[in-house]
DNA sequence: AGAGCTGTTACCAA
DNA sequence: TTTGGTAACAGCTC
């Protein structure tokens, strides 16, 4: 579901709807645990009378940051979605709404309930074992060279662990993989000078292409990624990522889906080959 | 109907 | 240290 493409979407459309500025009435919690810090009842009462000064991203969660202090720090995992509307019926999925004293409401819609808030004015505790952000201009490639070299594990698991780098998650691992030609199941600190500056690359492709595309809206279900009410548009640009069976765009070969790390990886097995 | 799957992550055991 | 299994949940797919 939402990876950094995706809450990058939201966080962007989020300013567009003018959400910066205002000034929080109230809150309500319906499911307690998706406030992960502090009580439910003290996320609300510490709510009253904020502002939203700004609206940014690190890794997978967003941040508002607020008056006071505070920041309202939220991570979608695998179903979190947002709504900003005119008071209406709750949806029996909405388990945290956020009334501000324009009149809307921020509705938080997460289906599987693993999507969790904190409210804290020490964000640097949730972000310390966090890796770069790949985006950022002064994440570098001697560095990126550097940490692939700190550990021995397969590239799958590697480039989904957010402690080695910031924000990918099941789709753009397998995206930029075959962008880059490898396979996901290659060794981190066997990969060549070549490879890994392919990567690099590809990691960076990927991702900007997928927040260009508004983010990759896959399925019809209601805990399918959209930004507020829009669907991205990037799973019309998807390479291998749900194409098992389908031909590589780039030799005509036929997609696979193997699990590695517990995780399905969809790639060409002509384009990526594995060598050890 | 029922089993198996899912875009995330934390935790535990080996 | 790294991997694999499991759990947190609910709904979709076959």
């Amino acid at each position: 579901m939402p990876e950094l493409p995706e809450v990058e979407t939201i966080i962007s459309d989020l300013r567009n709807e003018g959400l910066e500025n205002q000034v929080i009435l109230k809150a309500a919690v319906h499911w307690e645990r998706s406030i992960a810090y502090p009580s439910a009842s003290e996320f609300c009462s510490y709510l009253i009378d904020k502002k939203i000064l700004s609206l940014s991203r690190r890794a997978k969660f967003l941040i508002f940051s607020l008056t006071s202090n505070l920041f309202l720090i939220v991570h979608l995992r695998m179903s979190g979605r947002f709504f900003l509307s005119k008071p209406r019926e709750r949806d029996r999925h909405e388990h945290v709404e956020i009334f501000f004293k324009d009149g809307r409401v921020l509705y938080f819609h997460d289906t599987r309930k693993f999507g969790r808030f904190y409210l804290t004015s020490s964000p640097e505790d949730i972000f310390s074992n966090i890796g770069p952000e790949p985006l950022d201009p002064a994440f570098s490639f001697k560095e990126f060279s550097q940490r692939l070299l700190s550990t021995r594990r397969k590239l799958k698991s590697l480039l989904l662990d957010q402690n080695f780098l910031a924000g990918l998650g099941n789709i753009y691992v397998d995206e930029a993989l075959w962008e880059a030609q490898i396979h996901p199941e290659r060794i981190n600190h066997s990969l060549t000078q070549e490879e890994q500056k392919a990567l690099f690359l590809a990691i960076q492709t990927v991702l900007r292409q997928g927040i260009e595309n508004g983010g990759t809206s896959l399925g019809k279900g209601k805990g399918n990624f959209k930004s507020l009410q829009n669907p991205g548009d990037n799973q019309h640009h998807l390479k291998v990522f749900k194409r098992a069976g389908g031909k590589c765009y780039r030799c005509r070969q036929k997609i696979i889906r193997i699990i590695t790390a517990s995780r399905g990886s969809h790639l060409c097995p002509y384009c990526q080959k594995f060598t050890s």
